[in-house]
RNA sequence: GGGCCGGUAGUUCAGUCUGGAAUGAACGCCUGACUUGCACUCAGGAGGUCGGGGGUUCAAAUCCCCCCCGGUCCA
């Protein structure tokens, strides 16, 4: 779907005699001053331009990443935007997405969609985002892509009653930036038309392209894609993403982005790798042609080097060999400054979600580090990251220790899982060579990719070593990955469905008073009934709290012209709460009467100030980087999921739990406010969203006073002693990277407490030792149970040779074999020491065929063979698969030795005689 | 959230597919011999609820189900 030339020609256009054409490469349409240039002029895959700004910047001068940032930033001030501060790189407030990855995100939806005004409009902000999709591209395009950078936007939210600017405007905001601002002559920018589509948002966009860099878009935000197709929205936003890093490299015409970002930070890097910078002027003329670069799943680095060796005309393997150390350094300054920033918002690397990607990110970093052999420098160059950003980002500083202490941790597991990788390698490449195969099957390198982690290049280093080969196709990850989609998938049932269906049907309603929140300690109350549905009623206002924020509903009664109805579940449907009842349903315009369960409400209550508590608590002992995961809300127990990266020691657990405790004896204040999101966010942070998104304009702030803020919509205490008590009960590792605390309160937790107490005394009792001995006296008895095992055992095989010598004295021989045969009750002997005496009886004679049977419940039979009747080809497995078919059972094992059995224990003699007739007919 | 791999001696692991004695292997540990001493070597020894619980079976480390713990890939 593409827009009309209507959408793109403004006025802006004429008046600079911008003329509109089509690239007959790629194919787009673009704008442009100069009536002659027949290409679009974007250094792209098609190769419609070379970056022509390499040693010959277009700006008046050169600046730093900072300057350009703070030029940008002033602009946009002195034109009427208001400077915003930047958000966090790890978009908590959202659930469709794991990183800020434009300036735009920080706005949606709640923004976009009208819920809330912006905290300015027009608004300027440069925004930290993280971009993992290119991740392999990072290095090989030179500065084109990056997993972290800088984004300089400028947005205006037009509201239909109220237009702040649109396309024009911004056209003409950009171009004075870049001509006046930097300098750039009007005839160097060029713009280009495109579609933009992101997060079920659309709109025609405009890239600004100079010297072959494409260094800003500007998004004319104004549809919501529904099923495909475009519906105007209310509020279009002025979208722009102007690429600082990109500026920056322009403006100074170096090699690369990274030389523009870095400066001196990359020197140290590859003065730390010993990286031979190859020859000046070619390096300039491979920047220039390094827009062709695209590295996907479908082509690789190597594909990529064959076009940019073809166009610079030298060898593409000369050229790999030469260049790919210093993209390595590109990529290791990229990653580096990425994963510090991520660990210094306290990501915990983890096998989840935001976790995950920092996890393959620091795991990346190793890789690239050992390809440049400073593997053991990781810690120096976040160092050195960390100082050199801390300039503009001092959070940076702050966090050190917590950044370390993660990365280290990370290092550690990462480390484990090489050195266990290594040892299974080396097993299965020896497996492999034993058989005398020479090469290590696709399928073994898939499996030790997919379980256990190991990238094939590991492998193939590992193998070097043991002489065999491997073979990594081109496309390995890609069919890594179609093996996964090829996993079935299964059907899940709906859980909301029952909310579904019952959403329009209160839609009419207006949205119900929330006495819960006006008075969270209301138990009893008046309202009026406006819709019965089945066994659902609405009230114009209620008291019973509707299941959310991880607390469940309240339950109780509604009493209505002398009948009680139990109310068994409360449900929000957007502002119109639902009770449903169980009995005899009142009447609309009914005056009813409601009474809270309060003993289960007041438990609820005491959980959930008793999370803030345990949050904050744990915040202080474990570090910065414990973030809420999920949390649940019950009467008898609680639950509260928290990011970190280690388990939970009990010292650290009792540390929590005294200190939570010791909050709750404080009896601080927990006060409750509604303020405007963006004041609450202001004021206290990001970290209010703990318990995840919390939708609205205005939103309900809970503080425990000096120690716990957070976004929540749950009834609290009025103040922490009304807790009693809180009990952490046990601790649970949820995912790797998140701990689980549960934990009782108040009375429940007195019972818990009571409870353990009455299992140690039960122990005492059964053992008959006071309370306080249990463990010497249990240490004792394990050890007594350990030395009788073993007394056992040797009484065992000295029953076992006595009876092996007395059985064997009343061997009869049969066919040139001593059958040794018995009937033994399991009351005199088990089968153990059966399979003992019968071992004992073959080493005495040589000659001996033991053939034993133990009764019981079932028989049991044991075959012994000796050396000398089994060259007479007596077969135990022969003999014992006989017996046990008379038995009504079967029986094998090895031809010295064989068991087997059956239930038809009235069949033993028989048994014994079969075993007779096998001798005789097994005997050469 | 889903897929895959693993849990057996203090440690690293065989054994699991194809049920039948854990004489399990190596390293480590203990005792002794050799040695001025150490290392090496040799001889001997200790060390196991086969992650837990059910089921199938005459018989389960092994097959089936559930749970716990660890690893890993993908969203």
């Amino acid at each position: 779907m593409g827009f009309s030339e209507k959408e793109y020609h403004l006025p802006f256009f004429d008046e600079y005699g911008y003329v509109r054409k089509r690239c007959p490469r790629c194919g787009e349409y673009f704008w442009t001053v100069n009536p002659d240039q027949r290409l679009c002029g974007e250094s792209t895959t098609y190769g419609c331009a070379d970056y022509t700004f390499i040693n010959n910047p277009p700006t008046s001068r050169k600046y730093t990443l900072s300057e350009m940032r703070e030029s940008f930033l002033s602009f946009f001030e002195r034109k009427g935007h208001e400077r915003i501060k930047p958000y966090l790189l790890v978009a908590r407030w959202r659930d469709d997405l794991y990183f800020t990855n434009a300036s735009i995100i920080d706005f949606q939806p709640y923004v976009t969609e009208g819920i809330i005004p912006p905290p300015a409009n027009p608004l300027v902000i440069v925004q930290p985002c993280v971009r993992f999709p290119d991740i392999e591209s990072v290095g090989s395009t030179f500065g084109r892509h990056l997993t972290i950078f800088e984004m300089g936007g400028h947005h205006a939210f037009n509201y239909p009653e109220k237009q702040v600017y649109w396309k024009d405007e911004t056209i003409r905001f950009h171009h004075e930036f870049v001509t006046k601002v930097l300098g750039i002559k009007d005839e160097e920018v060029v713009y280009k038309e495109g579609i933009w589509s992101g997060g079920g948002n659309a709109g025609p966009d405009v890239e600004s392209i100079i010297r072959g860099l494409e260094v800003a878009t500007l998004v004319f935000m104004k549809y919501k894609v529904v099923d495909g197709k475009f519906i105007e929205l209310p509020i279009r936003t002025v979208d722009t993403g102007y690429g600082i890093e990109r500026f920056t490299w322009l403006s100074q015409g170096c090699i690369s982005g990274f030389e523009a970002i870095y400066g001196d930070l990359l020197e140290k890097i590859k003065a730390m790798a010993g990286i031979e910078v190859p020859d000046e002027k070619l390096l300039a003329d491979i920047s220039r042609v390094s827009g062709r670069v695209a590295i996907s799943k479908t082509s690789s680095r190597m594909e990529n080097w064959r076009k940019v060796a073809q166009r610079v005309g030298v060898d593409a393997q000369e050229l790999s060999r030469m260049i790919d150390p210093l993209v390595d350094v590109y990529a290791v300054a990229d990653h580096t400054k990425c994963l510090t920033f991520l660990l210094a918002e306290g990501v915990v690397p983890s096998n989840v979600r935001e976790g995950y990607l920092t996890r393959l990110l620091i795991r990346r970093t190793c890789r690239l580090l050992r390809n440049l052999s400073i593997e053991n420098r990781l810690f120096d160059i976040v160092e050195m990251q960390i100082s050199f950003w801390s300039r503009d980002f001092p959070h940076l500083k702050e966090m050190h220790g917590e950044v370390m202490d993660l990365l280290s941790i990370e290092k550690e597991k990462y480390d484990e899982t090489l050195s266990r990788g290594r040892s299974l390698v080396q097993r299965m490449i020896r497996e492999h060579k034993s058989k005398g195969v020479s090469e290590i099957p696709l399928e073994d390198l898939v499996n030790l990719y997919d379980s256990h982690g190991l990238t094939p290049e590991v492998v193939g280093e590992i193998a070097e070593g043991e002489g065999i080969k491997i073979r990594i196709p081109e496309n390995f990850y890609g069919y890594v990955a179609e093996r996964h989609i090829a996993a079935p998938k299964k059907e899940r049932s709906p859980v909301t469905e029952g909310i579904r269906d019952i959403k329009d049907e209160f839609s009419d309603l207006p949205e119900t008073r929330k006495i819960y929140y006006e008075d969270a300690y209301m138990k009893e109350f008046k309202a009026k009934v406006l819709r019965v549905s089945g066994n659902r009623v609405v009230l114009d206002k209620t008291a019973f709290y509707p299941e959310g924020g991880g607390q469940p509903a309240d339950q109780g009664l509604l009493e209505f012209s002398r009948v009680q109805s139990k109310v068994e579940d409360v449900q929000k449907v957007g502002g119109v709460i639902v009770h449903f009842l169980e009995g005899a349903v009142p009447e609309e315009g009914d005056e009813v009467r409601g009474i809270i369960d309060w003993k289960r409400r007041i438990s609820l209550m005491r959980s959930h100030t008793a999370t803030h508590i345990i949050m904050g608590a744990a915040r202080r002992i474990l570090g910065e980087h414990v973030w809420q995961a999920g949390a649940q809300k019950g009467v008898k127990q609680s639950r509260i999921d928290f990011s970190h990266p280690k388990r939970l020691s009990f010292e650290e657990i009792r540390k929590i739990e005294s200190l939570a405790n010791k909050i709750v004896m404080e009896n601080r204040p927990v006060e409750t406010v509604w303020m405007p999101r963006e004041e609450a966010e202001r004021k206290y942070g990001f970290r209010i969203y703990q318990g995840g998104v919390v939708p609205g304009r205005k939103i309900r702030i809970v503080k425990v006073k000096d120690w716990d803020v957070e976004a929540c919509g749950g009834t609290h205490c009025r103040s922490t002693g009304e807790i009693g008590v809180i009990k952490i009960i046990r601790t649970e590792r949820i995912q790797d990277g998140v701990e689980r605390i549960v934990f009782s309160v108040g009375e429940s937790a007195v019972n818990a407490i009571q409870e353990s107490e009455k299992k140690i005394s039960q122990i005492a009792d059964i053992l008959n030792v006071p309370p306080e001995k249990l463990e010497h006296t249990v240490n004792n008895i394990v050890s007594e149970l350990k030395s009788l095992r073993k007394e056992k055992e040797k009484l065992t095989n000295c029953l076992a040779a006595y009876l092996a010598e007395k059985w064997l004295s009343s061997s009869e021989e049969i066919n040139g074999v001593k059958l040794v045969s018995k009937i033994i009750s399991v009351k005199e002997a088990d089968v153990d020491l059966l399979i003992k005496v019968s071992a004992e009886i073959v080493k005495r004679e040589e000659k001996a065929v033991s053939a034993l049977i133990c009764v019981g419940n079932n028989a049991q039979l044991v075959v012994n063979v000796g050396k000398e009747a089994l060259k007479l080809g007596i077969d135990a497995r022969k003999i014992a698969r006989e017996m046990g078919l008379k038995l009504g059972g079967g029986g094998s094992g090895r031809p010295n030795f064989a068991q087997g059995g059956g239930t038809r224990i009235e069949g033993v003699e028989e048994a014994i005689e079969k075993a007779k007739e096998v001798i005789l007919s097994l005997r050469r």
